[in-house]
DNA sequence: TCCCGAAGTTCGATTTAAATG
DNA sequence: GCATTTAAATCGAACTTCGGG
């Protein structure tokens, strides 16, 4: 094994250059170059020309302390472990971004890994996060049907851990996720006042958790209301591993009601991607959309502002999500610190409706219309459960 | 500072199970411990019984080797440092994955940041990955004006580095790029060959890398035959710090194009978030796609295949792009380790052709014209320069 | 000498207690 | 005793060396 030549190798080797390198050169002990170098309680008595001695040469040399020593020693990390299933989702970049905006503002360091929903990935990168003390854990779990033992894992390592986009409703880890009831709720509405009543619905496939509160929604809205929830129009989304295959089932699947001669005027999506893949089976077919076809989807991803019609949808907080769930993973960190408790939290935030072209008033039905290419937003107060 | 109990915690806080601890449960010294769980030379000699109570305990206790510890002595870390510019930008997810895979696959852990066009961000995460002593550091320059002195930096800290997306020409850093003005000859051909040859042009911005080479494919082509390329129907993208507002321009251009009367009947866009803007524009004017105007763009990212029309682009072969810089990030470490130099080396990967729905032959023109719906793929061979 | 296991050293940074003038 | 500075212990794992049977 080559011995790394820790003498004299003037900023010519950056990344190696040790605390005692920078005492040698400053002709201190590492002791003190320490001391001041972290502007440590002892430094108050370190006299002026010492400290600047010794930032130069640290300077010079390009010093920068090792964070394996540094955490070897502290016991602290600053990094938050991030589990990401699938980064793939567009879903996931808005809430990732808002993970790393806060983590920056706190100096936490995100490490960031993506499982691509194997199950071998996710233990494989659940050992390397812990192998590598991080102090807390988030876990994006988007499009998820494995089923978590994240649970048993971390109740073991008792790492604060807080899980995106997905319910638990027991356990020790703390959850964030979009009202998925309020949100369909406010989409069937919207279509509703439209004037629109043979609506036909594409649900979420029955093995994700956001399919029954969505359609729960939608239901209880029906029950409220004269609208009529015909079982010929409603379509369910396959089982499926990846999110974008949500694309072509609404596209099959709103193909095959056409070919049914069902009647219907609107369609209500599970999410985006069914409802882009709709709009192309609509358009094929030569509806158009919205004049004579409304569709309205729900997350709010890139796509959906960029094709035209622009979907009318309703948008997940996504950078809040985020957000949130590192002020939960931090406070639970803290809350471990002082050997408190720390009951896991459960946030169920608010969406809202965002309108935008593809959705339109029904011929002649009088309601509060706007010209198009402008988008509304329609906003919820954020409850906590 | 509460003192971490490191007595018999048995499994209630395994993320801070120690060597130590095994080796007290087990009965055993850590030494004998270490040389077991990684099953070194020595451990030929330690007797099955010996090895399965160790290997028992451990498990029972979930203890995780702490890598700091372990890195601190070994001098590596398995960690490779990956800077992306954007991560809202969907061009770098596929890459990104591409990325992740290779690295997954050699067991190395990425530390994954996003510093979202600041630069004040990209020096105190690179700060952050020198601290962490990555072995490697690959840069994904997708959207990029800043004027990089990663160069200076790195060549400091004497990390191997690899850059995608982004070109230097000189420097010990490798660049993985695509080959644009390849991909925007097989763009200009495609609508050549549809029979267009009134063309509108959405260049890319001035202080953009790619908008040079992308533009001299075009002009080559159109020496090398009759195309004609009118001045005013060449518009140029602004400069901005978002990928996004790509969207916007390439609105606002095209409709400024009509609005100005030009006659056109294909529009060639800088890439696929200009192309979609311009679709829009298109439509907002009742001018159908492809029907009356063909659109391509270029990347291929993830709302091209969702939108419908589906946008005909030039693919970018991103999670190879991904791959490569890996496997030359990796090589340059292994030099590195041997000692060895390791000239930069820069790749330039062949795009492909995607037909898709937003090009059609102009009226009346004869071509290998195919049924709307079929996506078709042209696919180059890769060169190396 | 062979087998098995344990002490002791090392990595780089921090921190306590102690030493120097 | 005071102002400065430093030796030495420590963190957890790996590995070399050493000792007892």
């Amino acid at each position: 094994m080559a011995k790394p030549t820790n003498s004299v190798n003037a900023g010519q080797n950056g990344s190696r250059v040790t605390i005692r390198d920078v005492a040698k050169q400053s002709g201190f002990s590492s002791s003190t170059v320490s001391i001041v170098l972290n502007d440590a309680p002892l430094a108050r008595y370190v006299p002026k020309v010492t400290k600047d001695r010794i930032e130069a040469t640290a300077k010079k040399l390009g010093y920068r302390p090792n964070l394996f020593a540094r955490s070897l020693r502290s016991h602290r990390t600053r990094t938050m472990g991030v589990l990401v299933f699938d980064m793939s989702d567009p879903f996931c970049t808005p809430i990732i971004q808002g993970i790393e905006d806060s983590l920056y503002q706190k100096s936490y360091l995100p490490i960031l890994t993506d499982v691509q929903n194997e199950r071998s990935r996710f233990e494989s990168y659940l050992g390397m996060l812990l192998g590598l003390r991080v102090e807390g854990l988030i876990v994006l779990g988007n499009w998820l049907f494995m089923d978590v033992d994240v649970l048993s894992d971390l109740a073991k390592n008792r790492i604060p851990t807080v899980m995106i986009g997905h319910e638990l409703k027991k356990g020790p880890v703390s959850t964030v996720i979009v009202d998925n009831e309020a949100g369909s709720r406010l989409a069937i509405e919207h279509l509703f006042s439209l004037g629109h009543r043979e609506i036909a619905f594409i649900r979420g496939p029955k093995g994700l958790g956001d399919s029954i509160p969505r359609w729960r929604g939608v239901k209880k809205f029906a029950d409220a209301s004269d609208l009529v929830l015909d079982p010929d129009r409603i379509v369910d989304l396959p089982e499926s591993q990846h999110p974008m295959t949500g694309f072509e089932a609404g596209y099959e699947l709103t193909k095959r009601l056409l070919d049914s001669r069902q009647r219907f005027t609107a369609i209500m999506a599970f999410d985006d991607m069914s409802a882009l893949g709709a709009i192309r089976a609509l358009l094929a077919a030569g509806i158009n959309v919205p004049q004579q076809c409304s569709v309205i989807g729900f997350d709010d991803v890139a796509p959906a502002s960029l094709c035209t019609p622009a979907l009318t949808t309703i948008r997940q907080p996504m950078s809040t999500m985020g957000a949130m769930s590192v002020s939960i993973a931090l406070e639970a960190i803290k809350a471990e610190h002082e050997s408190k408790p720390f009951p896991a939290l459960h946030r169920r935030l608010a969406p809202e409706l965002v309108v935008r072209d593809s959705t339109a008033p029904l011929n002649g039905f009088v309601s509060s219309a706007r010209p198009l290419g402008e988008s509304r937003r329609v906003v919820l107060e954020t409850a906590d459960i």
